[in-house]
DNA sequence: ATAAAACTTGAACGATCACTCAAGATAAAC
DNA sequence: GTTTATCTTGAGTGATCGTTCAAGTTTTAT
């Protein structure tokens, strides 16, 4: 016997992660966050609490959207190593997309408001393990089809795969040249083999 | 025929880029500066313009330094090679230190304030170019000797060691303990070999 | 001494911040 | 149709934001 909300909750997560993503949690004032949504404040205080319980709910979408969307790109190739390549070319592909400078949602967030906030930087660091987790499994597959080398580690070399991506992301937003860009896919690859 | 400043300008910025660097642009407000720094508003103003000009004069500060300071690592030890392996090593201790979640000052502000920021993204990359011709010219160095094979690219290795740093310094935000930061570093020297 | 120039002080400015809440609107339950 | 529960609206809250500036202070040059 109540009024249900009115408005798609997925289309206000997205529109409001747009805005935190562009211009990170500081930047984004409430009366931002009021335009973008086309949601009053007194709707976003009752759908989500306060600016903060906004942002981790956005934190979540983006989450959970890039770990399907990792998970997809590296099990529907043909072989596991083979994902994980395909994964890289798509993320060199940004070079060339216009909002290529905004990184990695969940990058911009750990070096930014997870450093003073517990909550922030547990639930960045749950979508990096899940991540990190793909490689992991991706590359121990990869072992067991002989594709990988029995001496490597999955687990170290899934380790340098999330810390090759980071770097990755700063170098996009640096401005790199696709030539950079293939640089350091072709030093990641070597460790592949 | 004027009256000089009575405060210690090198100190000044020392203290204002630790405010930054902790808490990030937008999250240092003028109160915290006047706090930090002991100088009024005023003299806050009169000397650095703004509060954007007080950032770009600590970003100058900290890029000068790091540039000095990794120039020195490198260009100490015995050998070129061994040099970058002991910058690595050093960054890798940061995982002890207190203060290791603050990542790199210059990354922190390219995944922040240099996205919608001219000045401040050309600034930043410039250190960022000055840094990696250090590795550049090391790695020049250590083809002439025969410590690096000939085959190898020293610009295409320069541009994967940033990476590998800029990867590394997310790695450490997200509280990674001693042994993936090892793991991180094997991989790399493997590369350098 | 005096004048000139620059620095220091700190109260005050308008703008904007995150957030609240009373009043009105709307859908489900009966 | 009435009740009930919740959502929506948007003006308004006090706090804090970056910045200014007039008044007072201090140093140098003459």
């Amino acid at each position: 016997m109540s009024r249900p909300a009115k408005f798609d909750r997925d289309l206000v997560l997205e529109r409001a992660m747009q805005a935190f993503w562009d211009q990170g949690y500081c930047s984004t004032s409430v009366a931002t966050l009021t335009q973008t949504t086309q949601l009053n404040p007194g709707s976003i205080y009752a759908a989500f609490e306060s600016k903060q319980g906004l942002f981790l709910a956005t934190l979540d979408h983006y989450g959970k959207r890039s770990v399907e969307e990792i998970t997809q790109t590296v099990n529907s190739a043909e072989t596991p190593l083979e994902g994980i390549r395909e994964l890289f070319r798509q993320l060199a592909t940004n070079v060339k997309k216009p909002k290529s400078e905004r990184s990695c949602f969940l990058v911009n967030t750990v070096l930014d408001a997870s450093r003073h906030n517990a909550m922030v930087r547990e639930r960045v660091n749950h979508y990096f393990d899940l991540i990190e987790s793909v490689f992991r499994n991706a590359l121990a597959s990869a072992q067991n089809n002989g594709e990988l080398a029995i001496d490597k580690n999955p687990r170290t070399l899934a380790t340098f795969i999330m810390t090759t991506i980071w770097g990755l992301r700063v170098l996009l937003v640096t401005g790199a040249g696709q030539d950079k860009v293939e640089s350091v896919l072709d030093q990641l690859f070597i460790l592949l083999d």
